[in-house]
DNA sequence: TTGTATGCGTTATCAG
DNA sequence: CTGATAACGCATACAA
């Protein structure tokens, strides 16, 4: 009765019919009589029958798992997009083995290794920081398993990736400060390692120079959390020509900027404009003034990469390096004019 | 070559030997010689084989996966409580299948039976606040499966526990308001599904009939998100007898309190002091005056539920009851006096 | 319409 | 010290 889990032995014996002729009956197979896959249907309820997904895994070839790895979940960010992806994969009969690298090289070389041995269908990565060796993805395409870079992408493997508007989110973030009069713009950057820095460093410049105005160097310092961007900001603000804006490239950095210049007295955004990237609800909530940002659709990004993975688990290679660009908007709070 | 993943099959026939040597071999059995074991190493690892986890799983009838049930896990202690559990998992060979369940309770059960379908050698679970019927619980262990409650827990169901002080904390909390002064407390309390609202509740009660205070039924008032704890201090605030002290049941809804007193233009922590639960990084960093709140050990409660968890796997029913209470502690900041 | 046999990758038992 | 074989639970090609 309770010993473990029913199987389909459990219900042929009950029966007193093959196991084959049980599997047919759940699956619903048209050469199965109707009455005996009532009867069956029945009895697997009766059971409590659960199918064993790992048998079946082993049998077809197909675990019905998907991997993902990310650097760390606390951020918003990316837990977003695990909802996007656990909902999707669930939709599908799949289910998401979920690791972080905590930014860390060896840590993902690992969790991609417990993935393969795990013998995930496919796997979604978001590159740590200290990633500059891309051999382990690599591998993972030459094992056959399909896999699709997030948001954190990586040009050197080619993959399916989905991202979203990083360059034009930085444009509309420099855009808005030149409309309203902004000229020293100054720019908090993320790590060089990162595409996303230097997408966002690029829509950045091009505003710049599409105006005229010469880059400045000592404006575009690197500060990607709340103590750095702080730190950062207050440099800034020792500079003889101080900045009159400040983009972000991230929430949390834009509020250690913000706390930076209330300390120091600046008004927000009449001296100083600011604006972040991400929209994080509670950042952008709690900061004084409200902290205006760049909109990222991380429950999309996240269900379009599951999508994507699917959509390659079982086809030949050599997988497609299809890029998909989602939308990201500006959301104007009280940080801007 | 690159024909998906080799097996210990493809090991044996490079080498002209069984599987079962190879088996041996890679397990390091005392009966296989140093030279094979050498050589099945060596061949292993020019084909980089990994072993099939689904077979071992099949076979050992362990999957050497776990499942974890949070409710969301964008709240910044659910995300430290999986890092919790992926570190201590991973550091015994277990990988981690997370579910949220969104705090709906059909979204609960799906889980639920979605993991005993993978056949996970155990399952952690928060509580979601919908769920009032436990069942589904009770179905894990009639499985044979073991079962850990974290934070959320529930006492319908007997099964090892992981909570925090929460009653302790509450307790620290409002003696703190005491201590300096306050008489007139209120609580934004969670809901009453919750045995963690509950526990928080009771702590602040205890201290306020310590101090021989009777409890008003004004100033306890529901509320756990940013709105309701902005609108219900808004209420409070419209007293006759106005509350000098505010204990939120969590920072957010502290966070929202905060936000009207300060329309209102109260200051804190001199007309009013204000302490949350659970010491997010974020929030306690962004709220003007800095918020002071009770420390909750996500990470350390993660960890521990995993190594309750672990502990009781392959272990007979009936499973102990035990319930591990981990430390609170209150972080002063600038709500507080 | 149903049953038998086989194999997925691994490990354990039993022989040799 | 090593090999052949069975079994884990399931799905499918082939028989009947």
């Amino acid at each position: 009765m309770s010993k473990g889990q029913a199987t389909i032995k459990d219900i042929a014996k009950a029966l007193r019919i093959s196991v084959s002729t049980v599997s047919r009956a759940l699956h619903d197979h048209p050469d199965i009589s109707e009455k005996t896959k009532k009867a069956v249907r029945e009895e697997a309820r009766r059971l409590d029958y659960q199918p064993n997904l790992i048998a079946q895994g082993l049998r077809q070839q197909k675990s019905h798992l998907i991997g993902l790895i990310v650097p760390e979940i606390v951020h918003h960010f990316f837990s977003t997009t695990l909802s996007g992806v656990e909902d999707f994969a669930n939709s599908q009969g799949y289910h998401v083995m979920v690791c972080q690298s905590n930014e860390s090289y060896e840590r993902e070389k690992t969790n991609v290794k417990a993935l393969l041995s795990s013998r995930v269908d496919g796997i979604i990565v978001s590159v740590s920081k200290e990633t500059t060796d891309f051999s382990h993805f690599k591998h993972i395409q030459k094992r056959g398993i399909p896999l699709v870079f997030m948001d954190r992408i990586c040009n050197e493997v080619k993959a399916p990736s989905v991202v979203c508007q990083d360059y034009e989110g930085a444009y509309m973030a420099a855009e808005h400060f030149i409309s309203h009069g902004r000229r020293r713009i100054a720019h908090l950057r993320g790590p060089k390692s990162l595409l996303i820095s230097k997408q966002r460093l690029n829509g950045y410049l091009d505003v710049l120079s599409k105006h005229r105005i010469p880059k400045k160097d000592e404006y575009i310092v690197f500060a990607s959390d709340f103590e750095s961007g702080y730190r950062e900001t207050l440099r800034l603000l020792d500079l003889h020509e101080k900045p009159d804006a400040i983009f972000a490239v991230n929430d949390i950095t834009a509020a250690g900027s913000l706390r930076a210049l209330q300390e120091k007295g600046f008004r927000v955004p009449e001296d100083i404009s600011v604006i972040g990237f991400g929209d994080d609800p509670v950042i952008t909530k709690l900061t004084v003034p409200k902290l205006s940002s760049i909109y990222q659709p991380g429950y999309e990004m996240g269900k379009m990469s599951a999508q994507m993975l699917l959509k390659n688990i079982g086809v030949q290679e050599p997988f497609p390096h299809e890029i998909r660009v989602l939308k990201t908007e500006l959301k104007l709070r009280e940080t801007t004019l």
